[in-house]
DNA sequence: GCCGTTTTCGGCCCGACTGTTTTCAGTCG
């Protein structure tokens, strides 16, 4: 397993002391930095400390101090300043940065003033009244300190893309209806389409934003409502999700819209630029800057030079158009991202799904038919191997038949689309795959994919995969890490390694769709489109509404910058056709 | 702590909302 989380975790805990201890906030802001760069990275960064520590120092934002914490960690195990900072404060005070309305400051105030060292202390003075007269608590912070703490007994954190998109839709949907809508978007990391979502973000433009906010307010579903004003609105669900509605002039709306979706990093380069070309740039637009004026520029009446559209700002300040996933501060500022950039409508067929001869809940014609429905050129039924018992794998006798009987389904379908008898055969413990090769080749596709055993060191999994990678007989090497979207870690190969080994044998790497899985993930991806390695992306539909997934696999690979041409299921049915027999 | 189209020193984005305050600090995104 990587360590990227570990020390993720070392950097953030660092950051939580320093800003604690009054510490320069631009270096409680640089250590912060480093722990996102860690969760990001796709590579192990304790094993690039290990192997290539020059190359980690080139990583925007670890500078010397940290390259030095890391290569301590990998030699030690443990960071010396992290456990002298966490020593000199009570183990328990961190924690209270987590609970929503306490920052730096008032947990400083709680703790050296009102004896408060852990959430549980916390929770017994708030009971017994004895934080009341101090600095800045009055009845309603407190009051609010109460109910966040009840929140939080009950939140489920970050929830997943395929689940914040749904509600968003429907919010937006609803708040249409209230009316005096203009112009309406989800926008945050959800339009960024990141695999996890903090909170749903809407920007609006509106005649009557007041009708709005109050439609928000009162909408079915929500528990209470956080913050109230002209231009902005926060309610809770009942499910714990948080909404933020944000209203601006339609003027107005592209600033906003581009504003709101973020991210933070990619807005600071943003308004760097900005300041660098004598302007200023704000939710409501990009202004020229007079910094002899009073107020801010929208207070003074001053027309921007953009606001209208996302389009026009990106003009302004001199760059190309950036789309909501490369907005993360990861070099979409420096380099034009891919002007064919994948699309969902790009995808023309499907290399990776099952058919009720394994798990999934339709018959081969079935299956063909949602393919069909979606305008695929080609679709390939890949049921589960032997191993798979539990997914009612198949046995070599089953296989044999369940190739026959999609033999005679595609010769009914010939001159709609190509149906192709595959399988996704288990990559075992030892590298070798779960039938033997003479039946491989009866087949006309190989999904290769890990599912047992993904509890592996990183060195044997690089090892397995890439066994896998190398057999003549393979077209995809499916769901590479075996990763569950905050449910389990997974395999953590050199991912890098496997993209260049897969370059050199004409093997895709797949993006697999589920919301659940998104594995490849988004940095995984942006490793393949260096190395140069085919991609696929893959639904692995058990079934018919799992193909609408496709477009959270597709997100993750604009996330990952991955264009048309690398993407095997954009390709005409002659070409991937060609690929496809390159292997048998 | 990080970084460089003015910089190896001296900066480091911008505004809404809330609560506790008589003009602003703290938090959040």
């Amino acid at each position: 397993m990587s360590k990227n989380m570990e020390l993720a975790r070392i950097f953030a805990e660092i950051a939580d002391v320093l800003d604690l201890t009054g510490a320069n906030a631009f270096k409680v802001n640089a250590n912060r930095k480093v722990a996102r760069t860690l969760e990001e990275a796709g590579e192990d960064l304790a094993e690039l400390a290990r192997t290539d520590p020059a190359r980690l120092r080139d990583i925007p934002g670890i500078g010397d101090s940290s390259a030095k914490k890391i290569l301590e960690f990998v030699t030690t195990g443990k960071v010396a300043e992290r456990e002298e900072l966490l020593a000199s404060i009570p183990a328990g005070v961190p924690a209270l940065l987590q609970i929503p309305g306490l920052g730096p400051k008032r947990v400083r105030t709680l703790w050296t003033e009102g004896g408060v060292d852990s959430v549980d202390t916390l929770r017994a003075k708030l009971a017994d009244g004895s934080l009341g007269g101090l600095p800045g608590m009055g009845p309603k912070t407190l009051k609010a300190i109460e109910e966040s703490l009840t929140f939080l007994d009950t939140t489920r954190g970050r929830i997943r893309l395929g689940e914040a998109l749904p509600v968003a839709l429907e919010l937006i949907a609803y708040l249409r209806n209230a009316g005096a809508v203009t112009r309406i978007s989800h926008a945050g990391s959800l339009r960024r389409g990141k695999e996890t979502i903090g909170d749903i973000d809407i920007v609006a433009s509106s005649t009557h934003p007041a009708a709005l906010h109050e439609a928000l307010r009162n909408a079915p579903g929500v528990s209470k409502v956080l913050v109230s004003g002209e231009t902005k609105t926060s309610i809770r669900t009942a499910h714990g999700m948080q909404v933020d509605l944000r209203t601006v002039a339609d003027a107005q709306y592209g600033a906003a819209l581009l504003y709101f979706t973020g991210s933070k990093e990619h807005n600071v380069r943003l308004r760097e630029r900005a300041q660098k070309m004598g302007l200023r740039l704000n939710e409501y637009g990009l202004f020229k800057e007079d910094a002899t004026a009073k107020g801010t520029p929208q207070e003074r009446g001053e027309q921007p030079v953009a606001a209208t559209t996302e389009e026009s700002i990106y003009e302004a300040l001199g760059l190309w158009w950036i789309p909501p996933e490369l907005r993360e501060d990861h070099g979409e500022l420096e380099n034009q991202p891919p002007k064919d950039l994948i699309d969902t409508k790009h995808i023309k067929a499907e290399l990776h799904c099952h058919t009720t001869a394994s798990d999934g809940t339709l018959s081969i014609a079935g299956m063909v038919d949602q393919a069909i429905a979606r305008g695929f050129h080609t679709i390939v039924l890949t049921d589960h191997s032997r191993s798979q018992a539990q997914a009612n794998g198949l046995s070599i006798e089953r296989l044999r038949a369940h190739i026959a009987e999609i033999r005679a389904v595609a010769a009914v379908y010939a001159d709609r689309i190509s149906v192709l008898a595959g399988s996704e055969v288990d990559i075992m413990v030892d590298g070798t795959l779960d039938y033997p090769d003479d039946v491989l080749a009866e087949l006309d596709f190989v999904v290769a994919s890990p599912h047992s055993a993904l509890r592996a060191e990183s060195a044997v999994a690089t090892e397995r995969l890439l066994a896998a990678i190398r057999h003549p007989l393979v077209h995809i090497i499916g769901h590479p890490t075996g990763r569950i979207v905050n449910a389990r870690e997974g395999l953590s190969p050199d991912i890098a390694l496997l993209a260049r080994e897969a370059a050199k044998h004409n093997v895709a790497l797949e993006v697999n769709a589920n919301t659940m899985r998104l594995d490849l993930r988004d940095s995984h991806v942006r490793m393949c489109v260096e190395a140069g390695c085919l991609v696929a992306i893959d639904t692995d539909a058990h079934g018919a509404g799992d193909f609408d997934q496709l477009p959270y696999g597709i997100a993750t690979a604009r996330r990952g910058w991955l264009g048309n041409s690398q993407c095997v299921n954009t390709w005409t049915r002659a070409k991937l056709g060609e690929w496809i027999a390159s292997k048998r």
